[in-house]
DNA sequence: ATTAGCACTCAACGAGAGAGAGTGCTAACA
DNA sequence: TGTTAGCACTCTCTCTCGTTGAGTGCTAAT
């Protein structure tokens, strides 16, 4: 499977021509623009070659050739120079990550815009994914009238709150009876262990706050369902316009359509491994993705919880920078989460 | 002003052609398509006044004509019939709308789904505007080490928690007594009256907690000011590729890239007066948007703070319908969250 | 006042010519 | 035997130019 030396440094050239111009690739070109001591004559030979082997394509008889997805897989796997991104930039992306210090989900979006802007590419940022979060405090906090205030804390240190509205007044003394109960059974739980029967042993305990137990455990379940479910952040959905490959409509149409379909795109993200993922053209099982590379990576959380960032384009992209700016992008805000959630 | 009755059929005419395909209108088409009795050439005659009084533009000499945004306008406020949506539609809206009930954001962005679906154009909804809430209820929540829980709760109803790291442990006894002087201190107050007086008066009264209190102030404030701000939810982006005005590429993407200035639409909708606003074309003052129309409308929360809703397209939109749709759904809205915030 | 008729205009479409980029093949060369 | 110069060939792209057709404005008849 090796290729002669002369072959590999050829179609090096070629896909990276193809690259910057996105115009197919003549043998002339080559010969003039790259150093190989080589005429033309001979590139073209070479090129015959690696079309037959499958690494070249060529749109029509007389117009130059573009580098196959095998040939962008080849250039990945062993021909690209892992392209270190230089200080400078990696001091504005750093700067700019924390310009927008905030809530988790305004660090992820914000991560979001920075990865398009960098990568002129769309960029998709999944926030943390909490798995079989447990429940580690509730707190019932009395308002006016029949309202209560309950907070939901959990282990990975997540908040959510809601104002519920009980069937009956309750006395400062009880909410706090009843939190400290709730507190004491529901602790580490997640929520598939609350079953029926948990509740039912609450009820048991405090028979005289059934209704009470029974208005607040729905809203206690619902919490931490929600908090399980992620969100997708989409950023620079325009730079495809700059694109030459979706200066026609339809392709632009559909890549748009294909990106607002959010549960397919996170499905594909939650399907990557840990690390650096790179999947080319044909090598994404999605129809309508068999024309664009996807670049993914794992950042994390609390060691545990994870996310995903990635970015889309056409199989033509810079692919030695941008996978660079994804995996800085993700060992950065690895970091920055973690001076963020454990700052002791 | 007035025009002569058969001027404004034949100018309704052409609008509600054009509309409707796109093309600019002939006078044999008028003359066939409806039936208003008169010829082709009387009716060429007609148009040719329309124009010279500025309702009607030729794009060139042996074109149609389309209507200008002055005939849009007479049309919105004089021609239009109020086009009530059906009952079946109604009924479609409310089930999609109720379908969907969770948080409050979670709402107005399926208010946002929803609109674009129905008007086929791109729907923008901002979230509702908490200006200068109150403060009702700081609670402070001991957890473990020198972490404290913070909920901070306002009179709109809207509760905001983080949690905060202080620089000394802090007796669960102590802590309920800072909460109680914060209480005291600031119920009733806003952002803008939290001064530097106030604060200082604070750590007067409990001089040993001065630190704690340098500590959770700030993000006090910060709480109070993240609930002023309005978020902005688009949606539908991708229907204006089916119209025939954004199938060239440039044009598609301005209307992205206006629609990717965010700050710049809330403005946009924040300036709008209440009830239905409908702005036509040039009667937008924003430089990409003289080619489009924008129909906005507000909705309410708590009789006081409010959100907007709306819809932007070509200024050959159907007005009729959208008009109504953007009614019915402000209205709908309304209803929504008053049986969601006050069940009581 | 309305309408039929007609000459005129102009975008849109398609055919055809020419240019240009690139190829594959052949023959000469080191 | 590998490399290269040369050349005929292919095919897209662009430009031009005539044709078509929709639509107009004007005039004269009703």
């Amino acid at each position: 499977m090796d290729l002669a030396d002369r072959k590999l440094k050829i179609l090096q050239a070629i896909i990276r021509d193809f690259i910057t111009t996105a115009e197919p690739v003549g043998s002339r070109t080559i010969a003039k623009k790259y150093d190989l001591g080589i005429s033309s004559a001979t590139i073209r030979n070479e090129m015959a070659d690696l079309e037959e082997l499958g690494y070249l394509q060529q749109p029509h008889t007389s117009a130059g050739r573009i580098p196959s997805d095998k040939a962008y897989r080849l250039y990945v796997d062993q021909m690209m120079i892992a392209n270190k991104i230089a200080q400078i930039e990696k001091n504005i992306i750093q700067n700019s990550l924390l310009e927008k210090i905030g809530e988790l989900e305004q660090i992820i979006s914000h991560t979001a815009k920075i990865l398009s802007q960098f990568t002129k590419l769309t960029a998709m940022v999944l926030s943390p994914q909490y798995r079989h979060s447990r429940l580690k405090h509730i707190q019932l906090i009395p308002m006016e009238g029949r309202r209560v205030l309950i907070v939901v804390v959990l282990e990975s240190g997540v908040v959510k709150n809601a104002i519920l509205r009980l069937n009956e007044v309750l006395s400062e003394e009880n909410l706090e009876k009843v939190s400290k109960m709730m507190n004491h059974r529901l602790q580490g739980l997640t929520v598939a262990d609350i079953s029926a029967g948990v509740i039912h042993g609450m009820k048991n305990e405090m028979q005289m706050f059934n209704s009470i137990i029974e208005t607040i455990m729905p809203m206690v379940m619902t919490t931490l369902e929600e908090i399980e479910e992620v969100h997708l952040y989409l950023d620079g959905l325009i730079n495809i316009f700059n694109l030459p490959e979706y200066h026609d409509i339809n392709k632009a149409r559909d890549f748009m359509s294909m990106l607002d379909q959010k549960e397919l795109i996170k499905e594909l993200l939650l399907n990557t491994k840990d690390g650096v993922n790179i999947t080319i053209g044909k090598e994404n099982k999605h129809e309508n993705l068999q024309e664009c590379s996807l670049i993914t990576a794992t950042y994390k959380l609390h060691g545990k919880t994870v996310g995903k960032i990635g970015v889309i384009g056409p199989t033509r992209m810079d692919y030695d920078n941008i996978i660079s700016v994804v995996d800085f992008m993700t060992g950065n805000l690895t970091k920055l989460l973690k001076d963020y959630k454990e700052e002791d």
